[in-house]
DNA sequence: TAGATTGTTAATCGATTAACAATC
DNA sequence: TAGATTGTTAATCGATTAACAATC
């Protein structure tokens, strides 16, 4: 009913996954409650997400899964074009490059470079994006440049940057990072397995 | 002083930056306040955390920076070895394989398989198993696999899966899984980029 | 109407922060 | 001793859960 607000990172967390559900719910109605059993969630938590998302089920029916679709792709902004660029082209940064599921969220990356454009024309980002609207920028370099590539992300007008590196970025107030470090998140994997191993 | 107990999420999240942000401070000793003022944390949190790594610090002077970095390894698990495998050998599972973060938090990939492993010979992980110590399964097959890898990581006695696949893997109780969804998590960014700009 | 479901208001729980006492 | 720092106990805050009223 009521849109936007209380939007907390758990929450954005769960709302792709409601979407996974419906998008192979083989029906034409779902009630908050058969989602949440479903997925292993309270149900008012479901009801209270749905409805931030959505303008409503109804009593005794239920949800319409087409419209609850549309409802959270539009919340989400997956009916919006977006478009990224990468910086940092080993392995990791192809992969990325080729992956094919950002495409289920309409994200595109557009262009990539690799760290030795930097050489050539330390101007390479922001002169494509005087052209191209770009909406994330992709750290992918070696951690002795992530600083560097990010402060041309920002120079560049990019308010977003998608952080691959194990480094601490440094930027204005206004500008989104988010930082994704791999081997940490497998090193808390492990440390979960060790400590419930230890716990008996 | 009091080790273990009350380890959120949130708080193992900052534990390697607290441990990234160590082995670059050029000092002797540090003190909580200081640790916290650098990296823009409550400097109650940052004393709270510690207590819970470290035996403890002394007034006045703070903790002991070598001692501390230990401790922190120690709590982590950094300082014993642990062993992945992964299956799925596409653009991120190769990635992933040569990834040389890992070292850092003494993890290692020990083998890979590719998915045509599991045609040839269906016992491949199993038998893997029985000779190495294997704490984690890394699965990075097509979501029409994933399942079906999971399975055999069960079967083959293998107690934490890092799951590439944006699939929610059934797994019995015990049985930890962390999902890391990519797409997934550049879409949020990407919301939160656009409730910024929506927001004024 | 009765019942299943919705949405809302109050209670709980856990993490963070604030205020304080202890120590070298 | 005075002061900087530690560790602890109480208060706040936000997310989740429980209890309830509203609706078709």
């Amino acid at each position: 009913m009521m849109m936007q607000n209380c939007v907390s990172e758990a929450f954005l967390e769960r709302v792709p996954i409601y979407l996974n559900h419906l998008e192979v719910y083989q029906d034409e109605f779902i009630s908050a409650t058969t989602l949440a059993n479903q997925l292993n969630l309270g149900e008012v938590l479901v009801r209270k997400d749905l409805a931030k998302i959505s303008y409503g089920g109804k009593p005794k029916i239920g949800y319409i899964v087409s419209d609850l679709i549309i409802d959270i792709k539009s919340f989400m902004g997956y009916d919006q074009k977006s478009n990224a660029i990468i910086v940092g082209m080993g392995q990791l940064g192809k992969s990325l490059y080729q992956y094919p599921g950002f495409l289920k969220y309409n994200i595109e990356i557009t262009q990539a470079f690799d760290i030795s454009s930097y050489y050539k024309n330390p101007e390479f980002i922001k002169s494509y994006c005087e052209n191209v609207k770009v909406d994330v920028g992709i750290i992918t370099v070696p951690k002795e440049a992530a600083q560097n590539i990010c402060d041309l992300f920002v120079d560049a007008g990019i308010k977003a940057i998608w952080n691959f590196s194990p480094v601490r970025l440094s930027v204005p107030d206004e500008i989104i990072v988010q930082n994704i470090n791999l081997a940490e998140s497998l090193s808390i994997l492990i440390k979960h397995l060790n400590d419930k191993e230890n716990q008996i």
